[in-house]
DNA sequence: AAATAATTTTAGTATAAGTAAAAAATTGAC
DNA sequence: GTCAATTTTTTACTTATACTAAAATTATTT
């Protein structure tokens, strides 16, 4: 049973991929021959791909990727949103279990919005237990200082001082000084687990393209 | 031991799609037979796929991830990378064209990191440029105060405010004050242009699309 | 205007994506 | 422990499509 009739999600989410790849190929100045060549496709076939009237394999893909410098997730799925805005004073502040860390929120959550940030204050000793997950982190010091491990790495940060780290280290973090730290936390990883419909399915207001 | 070079990444690759699936649908506590029919996929088919006995096409793949309620990303590439620690007053300070805008660079760029991040000085007065592009940004008023557009809305960021919003929104910025402003950035867009290909600096305006 | 390079189109094949159905495990009830 | 009932794996086969080679078309350059 091949229905055509509401799945042009599919074309369209084809031919988006499409798009993305020639963006970033002229971006790097590169022909079609050139990505053939390297990728061990054929010229034609790159072609196809880029005007979405063939989808390529996700081996395929995945080699012409590689040619562009990136990997796959590049050409799949894109956000669309909204904003949002926070005063520094009238910001609900979270208090978290022990007592030893309380939150602001400062990020919103938009579809496909993969950026979540907070305002973290860590009280004197408080550590925060060694993890590791997928995404990225970002810490910026805004006040007091702190220790920050990754793996094997000690780091002390003060005001002003920044980190940027891949979240699959091992990492955690000790407030060794006898003030309260502020630190702003910018993280990819769904911390308010409001980004994707838990459980239920959401609402099948704004559809979600395909692929 | 089947073949146990270190070379079949394709294979790998596809076995540890398989495995990730699996994992998935075993915590929805689907069967086969149920994740087969929602995807309009027949069951062997779903065996063959979670033993990475066969490579799914990218829309099966994402009909899928649909019925475990995720999208493709969740199964494709897997992050790997360093950390970047960059000391408040030993941070390289780069001056833009006009000299109304001076940046510090924050993040590091490992494989498939997507944060960036900046420290900017506005000058006062100084106004950049309206743009829109991909990704998600993010400010955070260090110092001063700034005036931030996002389409129709005009917003008003005093130090300590923060704001985030999906770049594709129109956007620029003005220093509207008497005074320099510093201005924490994160945003999900390659502003430094060495993620993919490392061409040549890019032309210091970040990326604009169709005018 | 010719010559060269870059892209699109066409026509065809081979591969592997996908199926249906039987065999084999796995679970569980009695 | 055995016998259904369900879930998973395997087999054998079909078909769709991913991909190619080469010709036709469209830029680009000189």
């Amino acid at each position: 049973m091949q229905h055509s009739s509401q799945n042009n999600s599919k074309e369209d989410a084809d031919s988006l991929i499409g798009n993305k790849l020639r963006e970033h190929r002229k971006e790097l100045k590169l022909s079609m021959k050139e990505v053939a060549e390297v990728a061990g496709l054929s010229i034609g076939f790159i072609s196809q791909v880029e005007r979405g009237l063939t989808a390529p394999s996700l081996s395929s893909l995945s080699s012409i990727a590689k040619v562009l410098n990136t990997d796959i997730s590049t050409f799949l799925s894109q956000p669309e949103g909204k904003s949002s805005f926070t005063r520094n004073k009238d910001r609900a502040v979270y208090t978290l279990s022990h007592k030893g860390l309380q939150y602001e929120r400062l990020s919103a959550s938009f579809p496909r919005s993969v950026l979540n940030s907070v305002i973290m204050h860590e009280m004197p000793g408080h550590r925060l237990e060694s993890i590791k997950h997928e995404g990225e982190e970002f810490f910026f010091i805004l006040e007091g200082a702190i220790t920050v491990y990754i793996e094997e790495e000690e780091n002390i940060l003060e005001a002003g001082d920044s980190i940027h780290f891949d979240s699959m280290r091992e990492h955690s973090v000790w407030n060794h000084t006898d003030n309260p730290t502020t630190i702003l936390h910018v993280c990819t990883m769904d911390i308010f687990g409001d980004k994707q419909g838990t459980k239920e399915i959401p609402n099948t207001r704004a559809g979600r393209k395909g692929v």
